[in-house]
RNA sequence: GGCGGCGUAGCUCAGUUGGUUAGAGCAUCGGAAUCAUAAUCCGAGUGUCCGGGGUUCAAGUCCCUGCGCCGCUACCA
C-alpha cells in the first residue's frame, strides 16, 4: 500500500473561489485522492486558507471590521463551494488558526538556530499617517543624480540609475502624498544561496516532475538564488519569535507552506489522535504531492523544500510539484480585480457541480493554457456526458426492464464479439488508471467516454431489439455485456463524476463493492431499479444566460470603475499653466529595447521636438506619422531610456488599451488647446 | 529588450524516446438503424503540421533563423 499527502495551494482569504482554483489546484487533487481512495491506498487531503498579508488587513480596515472577520468569512464560503462541486479534503484549515503559530514559529527558530536566518538592520521610510512602513517603491522624490522628480524610491526612472531610497531628496510617500520620516527597522532574510548545491543535488532526483515545471524551477536556479526578506512590519500575521519584536510578523510566503503541516495536525487532533500527523510527515514512505498553479511553483519547488531541510523534525520533502497552468475565460484571461471570472457560488446556482468537475477535467490546464467556455461546456454536457454515457445507460437499463423485468444473469457462454469487447474495456481500463496516477484527467476522461463508446458500439452491432425476437438468450448476454461496461464505468469514472457514477451504480443494482480492483470481478447478476436519466442537458438559451451575466458584470465593474475618485478642484489660472497644443508627428520609431515606448519627432508651429511615448503596443510607428494630436508641451523634459522626452502626448487609457485623442478638424500645427 | 511558452482539420485539442498512408471530439455532408435522452452506429472528407534553412536513410517531433501570438519582467501612457 502506498501513502499520499495531497494538498491544494492554499487559498488566499480575501475573496470567494472561482473555477480558476477548482482548475488550478482542487479539482485536480480531487480526482487524484478519490482514485488512490478507490485504490485502497492511504491519502491524506489537506488545504485551507492562506489568512495573512497586507492586502487582507487594508480589506479589514476599509470594512471597518477585525481581519479575522474577513477570513472567517471567505473560508467559511469556500467549505461550501468545495462541498458543492464534492470536493472533499480530509481537513479544510487555515493559517489564522491557533496551532499555526507555533508551527511557523518553530519552522524560524530552527532556521535561525541552525544558521540560515540573517537579520540586517536598516532604515526604512514610514509613513506616520497610514502608519505603515514604506517599501521603496511607494516612495517618490527627487532623484540625487540627475534631479529629476518623481524618481521612485527603488530606481530613477529618469537617469535609470539605482537608488537607495534615503538618498531621495524631497521623499513622499505615495500612499499619503505625506512626507514619510525615517525610522529604524529590522528584518530578517533567509540566506538561500546556501541552499543552492543541495537544492540542485536533490532536484536532479526529480526526473519525472513535469516539464513545465521543472523548467521553471532549473531557471530560477541557474540564475542564482537571492537572500529573501521573511518578515514585515505588520501586525496581521505569525509574530517572529524573538525578543523585543514587536509588530514583526513572518511574510506571509514564509508561514503559508506550513499551513499544510499545521492543518495536518489539526485533522489529527480532531481524530483524538493528535500523534497521527507524524504517519504522513515524518514517514519517508509517504509521497507528499503538491498541487497547485504555476504561479506558486518556486515557493513549492525552492523555498519550502529549503525550510523543510532544515527543520529539528525529519520532514519529508515534496514528492511530485503537478503545477497546471490558467484557465482562461472565452478566451480572456481571468482576471478577479475585473470580475471576469465565473464564481463557484454563482455557478451553483445554476448548475450541478458534477458538470463542472467533468468540464473542467475534460479540458484541464495541464501542460498549457486552456479556455472555458460556457458553449463549449454545453458541448462537453450534452454530446458527451447525456449523448454518450448518459443514453447508454438509459437505453441499457430500459430496455432490460421492458423485456427482462430488469433481471440480467451473468451468461454461461460469451459470443466472440463479447469477449472481445469486454476485453477492450479492460485494457482501457488499465490505461485509466495511469492516467489518473500520472495526474493526467484529461486523459483519463477521454478514455472512459471511449469506454461508453464501445459500449453503444457493442449495443448497436449486437441489435438485442432484433435478438430479443429470435434468441432471447442472445439479447440478454447483449445486455449484460452492456450492464458489465456500464458497472466498470461507474468506477473508472467516479473519481472525476461520483456522485452521477454511484447512482449509475445504485441502479444497476450490483453487490459489488466499488474499488479499483473489483474492476476485474464480474457480476453474476443486475437488478436494475430507479431508471433515470443520469444527466440533464443544456439548453443554448441557459449558454446565453451565462454569456449574458458576464457581459453584465463586465458592465457594472466599468461603472463601477467609472465611479472615479476625483482629484482636488484646481482655480483656471491652474489650468492655464498647462501648455497643451496640437503637433504634427513627423517620425516615428520603435525605441531600442523596449516594446512600448515610441521615439516621435514632431512639429509644433516651425519648431520641433523629441517626444517619448508608451504607447507602442497600441500603435505602430507607421500609423502614427502625420496624424496631428495634442500634446503638453511645457512639462520639464525628462530622460527615458537615455533619449530625453520633452513633451508628453494625451491618450485615454481604458482597461490598458490606449488610444490618443485627435482634433475634430484639421487644425493647423502649433494650435493652442484650452 | 530579457526569460519562458505556444503556432497541427472550420472549432477545441492529442501526437510518446525522430519511424509506415498525421489522429480524436464537435461542427458539415451521405447512409444504416429504431432499444434509447432527436439519442446511436457506419462512411466521406478537407491539413504547404506558421514560413525558410539544416542534421538524418527518415523530422509535426532535433538544431538554426524569420514571422505571429501569450505570460512574467523591464520601460510606462
Amino acid at each position: 500500500m502506498e501513502k499520499f499527502l495531497v494538498t491544494s495551494a492554499l487559498t488566499y482569504a480575501n475573496g470567494k473561489l472561482h473555477i480558476g482554483h477548482i482548475a488550478g489546484s482542487y479539482l485536480n487533487a480531487d480526482i487524484f485522492v478519490k482514485y488512490q481512495k478507490l485504490v485502497g491506498n492511504d491519502v491524506l487531503y489537506i488545504g485551507g486558507t492562506d489568512d495573512y498579508g497586507t492586502p487582507i488587513s487594508l480589506k479589514a480596515e476599509e470594512e471597518n471590521v477585525s481581519p479575522q472577520k474577513i477570513v472567517d468569512k471567505f473560508n467559511k464560503s469556500m467549505r461550501v463551494d468545495l462541498e458543492g462541486l464534492n470536493i472533499q479534503l480530509d481537513n479544510f484549515s487555515g493559517t489564522s488558526h491557533p496551532n499555526h503559530i507555533k508551527d511557523s514559529q518553530d519552522f524560524f527558530t530552527n532556521l535561525y538556530d541552525a544558521g540560515y536566518i540573517i537579520k540586517k538592520d536598516l532604515k526604512q521610510f514610514y509613513d506616520e499617517k497610514q502608519k505603515r512602513f514604506l517599501s521603496d517603491r511607494y516612495v517618490e522624490g527627487i532623484c540625487p543624480f540627475c534631479k529629476a522628480d518623481g524618481a521612485r524610491g527603488d530606481q530613477c526612472d529618469s537617469c535609470g540609475k539605482l537608488l537607495d531610497a534615503m538618498d531621495l531628496i524631497e521623499p513622499k510617500s505615495k500612499l499619503s502624498g505625506e512626507v514619510p520620516i525615517i525610522k529604524d527597522t529590522t528584518h530578517w532574510y533567509l540566506e538561500l544561496p546556501k541552499f543552492e548545491e543541495e537544492l540542485h543535488e536533490w532536484l536532479d532526483t526529480k526526473t519525472y516532475w513535469k516539464d513545465n515545471v521543472k523548467n521553471f524551477v532549473l531557471g530560477w536556479l541557474n540564475e542564482g538564488l537571492q537572500e529573501r526578506g521573511i518578515t514585515r512590519d505588520l501586525n496581521w500575521g505569525v509574530p517572529i519569535p524573538l525578543e523585543n519584536t514587536e509588530g514583526k510578523v513572518l511574510y506571509v510566503w514564509f508561514d503559508a507552506p506550513i499551513g499544510y503541516l499545521s492543518s495536518t495536525k489539526e485533522w489529527a487532533e480532531k481524530k483524538g489522535e493528535p500523534d497521527r500527523w507524524k504517519d504522513y510527515w515524518l514517514d519517508e514512505e509517504t509521497k507528499m504531492i503538491h498541487f497547485l498553479g504555476k504561479d506558486n511553483i518556486p515557493f513549492h519547488t525552492i523555498i519550502w523544500p529549503a525550510m523543510l531541510s532544515k527543520q529539528k523534525e525529519r520532514f519529508i520533502l515534496p514528492h511530485d510539484v503537478p503545477a497546471n497552468e490558467y484557465l482562461n475565460l472565452e478566451g480572456q484571461k481571468m482576471s478577479t480585480s475585473r470580475n471576469w471570472t465565473v464564481w463557484v457560488e454563482d455557478y451553483l446556482k445554476y448548475f450541478d457541480g458534477e458538470y463542472l468537475r467533468y468540464v473542467l477535467a475534460a479540458n484541464a490546464p495541464e501542460t498549457k493554457d486552456s479556455d472555458f467556455s460556457w458553449e463549449d461546456f454545453k458541448m462537453h454536457i450534452n454530446s458527451e456526458l447525456n449523448n454518450v454515457l448518459g443514453n447508454l445507460a438509459n437505453r441499457t437499463c430500459v430496455f432490460a426492464n421492458k423485456y427482462f423485468d430488469g433481471i440480467i444473469k451473468r451468461p454461461e457462454e460469451f459470443s466472440e464479439l463479447s469477449k472481445k469487447t469486454l476485453a477492450e474495456v479492460h485494457k482501457l481500463t488499465d490505461k485509466i488508471g495511469k492516467s489518473y496516477s500520472n495526474y493526467q484527467v484529461r486523459k483519463a476522461t477521454k478514455q472512459f467516454m471511449d469506454i461508453a463508446r464501445i459500449g453503444n458500439k457493442y449495443f448497436d452491432e449486437s441489435q438485442p431489439w432484433k435478438e430479443v425476437k429470435t434468441d432471447k438468450n442472445k439479447a440478454s448476454e447483449t445486455l449484460y455485456v452492456c450492464l458489465e461496461i456500464l458497472r466498470v464505468l461507474s468506477i473508472v469514472s467516479s473519481p472525476v463524476i461520483p456522485k452521477s457514477m454511484k447512482i449509475l451504480h445504485d441502479m444497476i443494482g450490483v453487490m459489488i463493492p466499488i474499488t479499483w480492483d473489483n474492476i476485474a470481478k464480474e457480476s453474476e447478476e443486475y437488478s436494475i431499479s430507479n431508471v433515470d436519466r443520469l444527466f440533464r442537458k443544456i439548453e443554448e438559451k441557459e449558454v446565453e444566460e451565462q454569456l449574458e451575466i458576464l457581459k453584465q458584470r463586465q458592465k457594472e465593474n466599468i461603472e463601477e470603475k467609472s465611479m472615479i475618485e476625483h482629484k482636488p478642484q484646481i482655480e483656471y489660472e491652474d489650468f492655464m499653466k498647462l501648455e497643451i497644443r496640437i503637433v504634427k508627428i513627423l517620425e516615428a520609431e520603435k525605441v531600442k529595447k523596449s516594446n512600448k515606448l515610441l521615439q516621435l519627432k514632431v512639429n509644433i508651429g516651425g519648431e520641433e521636438r523629441s517626444v517619448i511615448a508608451g504607447i507602442g503596443k497600441d500603435y505602430k510607428p507607421e500609423e502614427l506619422i502625420g496624424r496631428k494630436v495634442p500634446m503638453l508641451i511645457n512639462l520639464k523634459p525628462r530622460i527615458v531610456m537615455g533619449v530625453e522626452s520633452q513633451a508628453m502626448i494625451l491618450a485615454a487609457e481604458d482597461n490598458g488599451d490606449l488610444s490618443i485623442l485627435l482634433p475634430d478638424k484639421d487644425v493647423q500645427e502649433g494650435s493652442e488647446i484650452s
